[in-house]
DNA sequence: AATGTTCGGTAAGCCAGGCTTACCGAACAT
DNA sequence: ATGTTCGGTAAGCCTGGCTTACCGAACATT
């Protein structure tokens, strides 16, 4: 309403032609008169002097159309933007990935999507074990590929489909009671030491990678707190204790002195892309689209 | 509407609560959640990101926000500041009159006028007597108490209300047969030759000034081409032609060998303010009203 | 002068859409 | 469990956006 009357008060002060003004706003004529009226209105002084055969600006109207004009053009200028911006797929799209399975995962989708949208140029890096999110909080990266869920209602993460699962197992040293067996339990937690990571992190992730509890609800005895793979290898190799990890371990991390033992009773990780809600843009909507077709 | 969404964007960004954003605007919950949607819809993308517990800006919305506040803010700016002008009465008005009883009508209107809205400083001129428009339609003057009408259908110039009138006479030499006669009539003009003014006057004031024909069609033979009032006189002194003038010349202009009949048969001279139509502000009505007030 | 044409304003009426109320489910608090 | 807050959705009222039809003013044309 008030935006349509300040459009016609730039195209008539253009065309200073009722008939006209209305054939370009797609108005009839009778609209158009009772628009000017109401901004004259508004203002409480007329902005055009018409006769039936002239129509001319005011003082006033010409003074307020040069005011008004580049401040509408800019208002309809930074929509159009917004739209364009709202679909365009481009620029670079920092990935990071938890993993080296993921890590593949997320190559792989960053060449394709790259074959389809050359206007988009992919940066992949891992994300710090023991701080998985703050590096996406803080926009350093726009999407990662982690284990899912993320955890916590309230939160400013959004997650999408889960895309690959995967195993999880116990790394333990040689002489470890547990080496000897084919397969483990969550319960056999409660009876040895567990890595635990020196971060605070989300309950859900934690109970995933440093659980304090077992499922019937046991305590777990905590071990040493590490904050890498390596460092994880070196402890369990020593029998320090047990690390509870996912089945790419066994054969990206294969490690003299550490066995591998599946857990039979564990549900398999899920991964899956995190985005912040905030910053959901349609390169990375793409991204995640890319993602499910590829995996 | 689109105001409205842009309106609606601007406050809840502000507040990131429907509520209070529904209050502040004087609309219900549900009018502000469908004016938001109708903007992202425009738009291609949220804007906010809601739960129930919760609203914040998309990284698009604020940039959109960020974008549009500025010109937002100056539309209503430059509308409230027009208001403000077709209200506000002050600064510098440039009256022009024509004659002396004008000329003094016009200061007492100014003096009333100065008292009324200290904010008003009048500049008083008198206008060309042969070019009776030409300053007023170039702006150098604001407005102007004259001979009505102005004439003109297409005019770029309206007119007020006659103000005063002044009847018309007849300037002639001492010896000239209409000297010894009481009054004259428009009629006797076929049968002296009238002063004419070298310019090309309107239609309209030509009729008063200086006209080609009497009221029942006769010819009027032109005399000499006069520019002013003093010129005129020796022109008349000399016997070289009648001069068609107002009342006032009588008292303000006698002159050695100078006559002045009254001219019986013609309507009197209609006197009101002339200003155009695309500058008819506030100040010039003001002056106009002040003088039908005075006068 | 009489007639026709163009143009802006006005009146009356239709109906889309602006806006509301009522209700729902989600997310906490107690 | 229960209550409260908050945003979204559905349905309906009725304002006001917009149209068509008509009018008078200003020229042009004959």
């Amino acid at each position: 309403m008030e935006r349509e009357e300040v459009e016609v008060l730039l195209i008539l002060a253009e065309e200073l032609h009722f008939g006209r003004t209305a054939e370009r706003m797609r108005l009839s004529r009778a609209r158009v008169s009772q628009l000017v009226q109401r901004l004259e209105r508004r203002v409480g002084a007329p902005l055009f002097v018409r006769t039936s055969r002239r129509v001319v600006l005011t003082a006033l109207g010409a003074a307020l159309r040069d005011e008004l004009e580049p401040h509408h053009r800019a208002i309809d200028a930074a929509l159009a933007r917004a739209a364009a911006s709202a679909r365009a797929v481009e620029g670079t799209l920092n990935v990071g990935f938890s993993g080296p399975l993921a890590g593949e995962a997320v190559m792989r989708t960053a060449d394709a999507l790259g074959a389809r949208h050359p206007g988009v140029e992919v940066h992949v890096c891992e994300v710090p074990f023991a701080d998985p999110y703050s590096a996406l909080r803080e926009g350093i990266y726009d999407t990662q590929l982690v284990e899912l869920p993320v955890g916590g209602t309230e939160s400013d993460l959004a997650s999408g489909p889960v895309l690959f699962t995967e195993a999880r197992v116990l790394a333990v040293g040689r002489s470890h009671p547990l080496a000897s067996r084919p397969v483990a339990s969550l319960e056999d937690l409660a009876d040895v030491p567990v890595l635990t990571v020196d971060a605070p992190l989300p309950a859900a992730c934690r109970v995933l990678l440093a659980p304090e509890r077992t499922p019937s609800g046991r305590p777990v005895p905590q071990g040493p707190a590490v904050s890498n793979a390596q460092e994880a290898l070196v402890f369990v190799a020593a029998e320090k204790g047990a690390w509870l990890t996912a089945a790419h371990a066994a054969t990206y991390h294969p490690w003299p002195g550490v066995t591998y033992v599946p857990l039979a009773d564990a549900e398999p990780l899920a991964y899956g892309l995190v985005w912040r809600q905030t910053h959901h843009t349609p390169t990375v909507r793409a991204f995640a689209h890319t993602a499910r077709e590829v995996l």
